[in-house]
DNA sequence: GTCTATATCAAGATAGAC
DNA sequence: GTCTATCTTGATATAGAC
């Protein structure tokens, strides 16, 4: 009588780890299934198709950002400054690696005009995002101000992955945690 | 006798073209041969492998923007504001596709990781660009300031991509145009 | 130098035993 | 639910005719 070694939830949180670090293309299902603990055959118990499993991973992905990391932004026991940490630490938790990926502008680049399909889950992450910012953003600019200071800091983090990943170092990305919380106050 | 029906140099435009378009994984030897007018067994006969063909692509677009590009930085008979308009905008013809890719963004995602040796060349091309940033953003800034100035363009630029590629819109990529170039006098 | 044909291999996916 | 074995496909790469 077989034993159930891992669970569906196992199953997405490793492999967001996965594509992560490696991308969509160059990931594949063994590579997938053997960071789980699985042969590539067991894989197909839980899921179709990579495709399936991708989508699977980034709306997981948008429901944890949705329900755990964007309402900091709302919460009044903590100050606007101490929202913005929060949220950012909790934010890259989530989508960066540490060795520049991000599981966002990874699958972005790699597979929107491949599989239309992705932007909506895609897109509903970044909007989540910009709102978050946005919100946090106007209690000390206007509405306006706001929105491109939270585009500017969404690109700035999109690139600074990148570098992070060419020069195998943080700084760039920690300059970016540090602009994304001065443009609080200015 | 055969008839040559294309260039070395043509190969590498047209390939520079798909890669930027499709990324390196999603991109097949059939695809670019195709592009180029070539069935893929010919492709072979310019080319050891598709790894040797991408290395080729991003050393001549380092050469083209080395000699080309980011000389532009000191001209003298342009004014600081001249230069910078000019060289964005030729900087952006060469790496950038309307369709929100970037050959530069692309392959450090896609293959630094797995090929270290691309490291070399694209370190290269993105040192020369901030390097011509920073001389740019030096006639208004100190050393450091104008170091921080460039590199957050560059990474501003790199996320803008991402998000034209997302929404199907040029909006993200002028703003961050805009800022570079406002940048100069802030 | 370009073509056709083919070798080789990796990866996604399926079938069926346990 | 997990395994082994296998099917199938698509892609890199090679061989040799023209």
């Amino acid at each position: 009588m077989p034993i159930q070694k891992v669970t569906k939830e196992e199953i997405l949180a490793k492999s967001l780890e996965v594509f992560r670090h490696r991308g969509y293309h160059n990931t594949s299902m063994t590579d997938l299934a053997n960071a789980v603990g699985l042969l590539k055959g067991s894989f197909y118990h839980y899921f179709d198709s990579k495709e399936t499993l991708m989508k699977e991973v980034l709306m997981s992905v948008n429901i944890f950002l949705q329900e755990q990391v964007f309402p900091i932004a709302h919460d009044p026991t903590l100050s606007v400054e101490e929202r913005m940490e929060t949220m950012l630490k909790r934010f890259s938790k989530t989508v960066f690696s540490k060795d520049g990926g991000c599981i966002v502008g990874n699958t972005i680049l790699e597979m929107v005009n491949l599989y239309p399909q992705f932007k909506e889950v895609l897109q509903a992450i970044l909007t989540g995002w910009t709102n978050a910012l946005v919100h946090l953003y106007s209690h000390t600019h206007t509405l306006d101000e706001a929105k491109k200071l939270a585009e500017q800091s969404i690109m700035e983090y999109e690139g600074a992955i990148m570098m992070a990943k060419l020069y195998g170092e943080s700084y760039y990305y920690k300059d970016c945690y540090i602009r994304t919380l001065e443009r609080l106050h200015k």
